[in-house]
DNA sequence: TATTGTTATACTCTATAACTATA
DNA sequence: TATAGTTATAGAGTATAACAATA
């Protein structure tokens, strides 16, 4: 109700985590063989990082996720965000709506198709995204230290290619 | 309203990616350069798998999670399986009704804490669970044909390495 | 006084159907 | 006829507060 307009809550996700001796005393190896669990696992555990470090800026980690691709792709539309991040039209609209209404965010009649709209960072858009990348970048360092970029370079390589299908042989796709 | 009544919908979650293309047009070098990005992308590729295969079971992930935890450890109590898979009490308790519903699981009485209750599969609980986990096995084995039995291992390793702190130097724990 | 399991509930996330304006 | 953006809405997932029974 009586909350700051343009502020979402962004909430912690995390709980008390003391309770974590009890999972000493489980047996939990055959969930930590498939790929799926740890996966989820590691990505809920990096995120909750985010979501502390990203806090200051108001940005969840899929505000910070469209806020990159525009950054990077200025003009990008509404449709191709959904393709890039598999995510539904519907579902970014309001996300679209909140951005602009912040004044992160302009959106710009598209240059071939009416139907479309351009999407860019705007001024201000462009300073708290270039901060926030900062951030993302050293948190990345900081909740993997126990990794060496190297095995940072590994991992990032391995998830990949679960979630990006490999080319059979002679397809032609984007040059690595 | 006319529908089978233990049963949940289970719909998938996967939505036509024909739009994959356009994906190739856009940059997403620095999203693809942090660890929460690729393992939750990773993730979400063998979830859809997972839930497209365990259909036939009625299992969820988390389901199957909870039910693997039960299989592997009998007498497990509510609120170890909450410790181990991160999850709060409250958002088990609808679960665990539902697969004792469905004769899946049962509630004893806990050995020496009258608070508690042991959970354990029933006989038709084993009979699922044996299914699922085979299926499951399976499943990790197809979704990943891209990666080698070793890629897959050095995978799961740095995903725990994340998601599961380090001990610091001589910190007792479970011995690996 | 703290913990186990529980109820009730609120908020967020994800999904579908259907509309409009353009292509 | 198909697509871009949108609205409305339903359903699943995740969070908090508070309670009774037991430790």
């Amino acid at each position: 109700m009586a909350e700051p307009s343009t502020a979402r809550s962004l909430k912690r996700t995390s709980w008390p985590r003391k309770a974590a001796a009890s999972v000493g005393d489980i047996d939990t190896s055959y969930l930590e063989s498939l790929t799926g669990y740890n996966a989820r696992r590691a990505a809920l555990t990096i995120i909750s990082v985010f979501l502390d470090r990203m806090a200051q800026y108001e940005l969840r980690p899929v505000d910070f996720s469209v806020l990159s691709l525009i950054a990077h792709n200025p003009g990008i539309t509404s449709r191709q965000l959904c393709g890039a991040l598999d995510m539904l039209p519907p579902n970014l609209v309001g996300m679209l709506r909140e951005l602009e209404g912040r004044g992160v965010i302009e959106k710009r009649e598209h240059p071939t198709d009416r139907r479309a709209q351009g999407l860019h960072l705007s001024a201000a858009g462009k300073k708290l995204y270039a901060k926030a990348q900062r951030t993302a970048t050293e948190l990345e360092v900081d909740a993997l230290h126990d990794l060496s970029a190297e095995e940072r370079e590994t991992l990032h390589g391995l998830l990949r290619r679960v979630y990006r299908p490999q080319r059979k042989s002679g397809e032609p796709d984007q040059p690595g």
